[in-house]
DNA sequence: CTAACTTGTGGTTAATAGTGGGTAATTATC
DNA sequence: GATAATTACCCACTATTAACCACAAGTTAG
């Protein structure tokens, strides 16, 4: 029954209190184990990453093989959790986003929801535009390094 | 249920009696074997390490494989652990943290409380932010050997 | 075509969390 | 051994968060 991935976009808004539904197609793609919970963090641009409870988990699992005793393994494990929040949505759909994360984002009302298959991510509509037609853009190359990639894998 | 690691990050303050508020979703996130317990310690960098009883008892064992016979082990073991001290948390979840590892993290009465899995950082704002600008700094040869270090395990 | 359900959005109430202070019990100091 | 200082144990206030209830627009089912 359907996909239990995250397709698509969705245009919503946060209410007054920092509610953000999330949309019901994402919702019914979470597994059981995820407790209706997803965890929404620093994305690597300008936006907020959102990723299931189970994914999450994994990305913890590798987190714990790094090394406390190594400066830069601190370093990349302080700063890969320091802004992660799990968040179990309400009755309605609806998670509170932290406002350190909308900071981040430069999200204040109405934002851009991607699917990525096993990620989410949150935009700001205007920031989401800008980075459209700059960062977005790929060159031949870019594409031929990445065909190169899949098919190594 | 729910999440039992330490993420996130919270800015709280030292009160004028010297105690700090531990997150409740760092409480809810000990197991019972650690009995409300807390073990502060000095960090690596300039701040305080925390880590649950349950974690504290796991280092212990760790330092206990060490030799006692050679000079390196035994500095190791003594730095690791004449300044960590258990802290049970009062009714309202506050611990009084000693004042040489206040004095170590160079914080006076706000800080930053940093959550990374399976331990938690107490950091002096001010200080963060030096570090974040370039102790934290990771190039791409860091990232690099990080990837590798995980995919081995 | 209509009724039942779903979905996104809004508000209200109750519980929890963070902070501050007071008093009793312990420990330390002279 | 008396006194001062520190620490532990309660009680209290306020802001934030979480749990409930409600509703209109859109969708699906019969």
């Amino acid at each position: 029954m359907g996909t239990k991935t995250f397709t698509g976009e969705f245009r919503y808004s946060i209410d007054a209190k920092g509610r953000l539904n999330i949309p019901a197609k994402f919702r019914k793609a979470l597994p059981e184990t995820s407790e209706d919970t997803f965890v929404v963090t620093r994305g690597e641009e300008e936006n907020i990453a959102v990723y299931s409870l189970d994914k999450w988990r994994e990305k913890e699992q590798e987190l714990l093989t790094l090394s406390s005793k190594l400066r830069a393994h601190r370093a990349y494990k302080r700063q890969a959790t320091r802004f992660a929040t799990p968040l179990k949505f309400d009755s309605q759909g609806r998670v509170a986003i932290p406002a350190n994360l909308l900071q981040h984002a430069g999200v204040d009302k109405d934002v851009v929801i991607i699917g990525m298959i096993d990620e989410i991510e949150i935009w700001d509509p205007e920031i989401l535009k800008r980075y459209e037609e700059t960062e977005f853009q790929l060159d031949a190359e870019d594409i031929e390094a990445i065909d190169k990639y899949t098919r190594s894998s």
